[in-house]
DNA sequence: TGAATATAGTAGCAATTGCTATTATATCCT
DNA sequence: AGGATATAATAGCAATTGCTACTATATTCA
């Protein structure tokens, strides 16, 4: 009985988590936060709610997760001029540099999981995860299809 | 800015795990303890740590899903002959039943993650995918080492 | 208009996880 | 042999997560 797609991903997922999280421990960063960063580096003023949609996570562990960046003096918590019961999300100027700081650390750590893969591969990989990521994307959200 | 691996496999496999879970809520079996499982199925007779290796969670963590486990009657306990200390896993047959009325479940969903991938991509895509776990693995355990 | 409904975010609680320390047993070394 | 050390598993505690319920605000529509 072989190993489904299922597990395998699973499994290079938490060792992804596992190694990142092991070489920054000590800056305090863990892999869901850095996750969090990147995304709203790319959406800033985004708000909680499609954030929480985007990284996968519940809308209440995204407060938390914003509380605690917060907390950190990474992120910070407009309010909606548009909305009062809402607030935009923004990078503080530390959360750049800290990117910046991490990006090598990542980089090499892509670089590990890559090695002995030609350039083809890797693009083959990417796309074969990328439909099936698309796959079961579609599956869960039927309502939801913004930004990105 | 594409994304990483990085990010693409967590994202693949949170959707699964993530479906897997909304599928089989019903039947109080998660992702992780169905991982376990079918682990166990295959060693039967395992100790608790080892096993905590193969699903990569902590020994602790894994006392405590084997606890619950335990308590659902799908695991058995039996003390080690060899070492006192230990405890050696089997599976119950309700285990069996159970993993039964999964698969289904579980091969749809395999099926569903994999549309419009051809076999030869399939094939492709799990070569890959083990080629990078298994970087990242040796990756660990090198680690692992420098730090002790 | 204004009452019903929807939405953005958050608090309480329960479940799960991992870090550290601890117990019991095994192994190593002189 | 017997003390030092290693190992298998577990308990306590702290951190994180998600479910449910809730507040505040916005939108809908009769």
């Amino acid at each position: 009985m072989s190993e489904t797609i299922g597990f395998l991903l699973n499994d290079s997922a938490r060792l992804f988590r596992r190694s990142f999280n092991a070489r920054t421990k000590d800056s305090g960063i863990t892999a869901l936060q850095w996750r969090l960063i990147t995304y709203l580096k790319r959406h800033e003023g985004i708000r909680q709610g499609p954030l929480a949609e985007l990284i996968e996570v519940e809308p209440i562990t995204l407060s938390r997760m914003v509380d605690r960046l917060v907390e950190a003096e990474l992120v910070e918590r407009r309010a909606d001029p548009a909305d009062r019961r809402a607030w935009q999300l923004y990078l503080t100027p530390r959360a750049g540099e800290m990117l910046n700081g991490m990006r090598p650390i990542a980089d090499a750590l892509t670089a590990e999981a890559i090695e002995g893969l030609s350039a083809a591969e890797v693009e083959q990989l990417t796309d074969l995860v990328e439909r099936v990521r698309a796959n079961l994307s579609r599956r869960i959200c039927q309502k939801e299809k913004e930004i990105v």
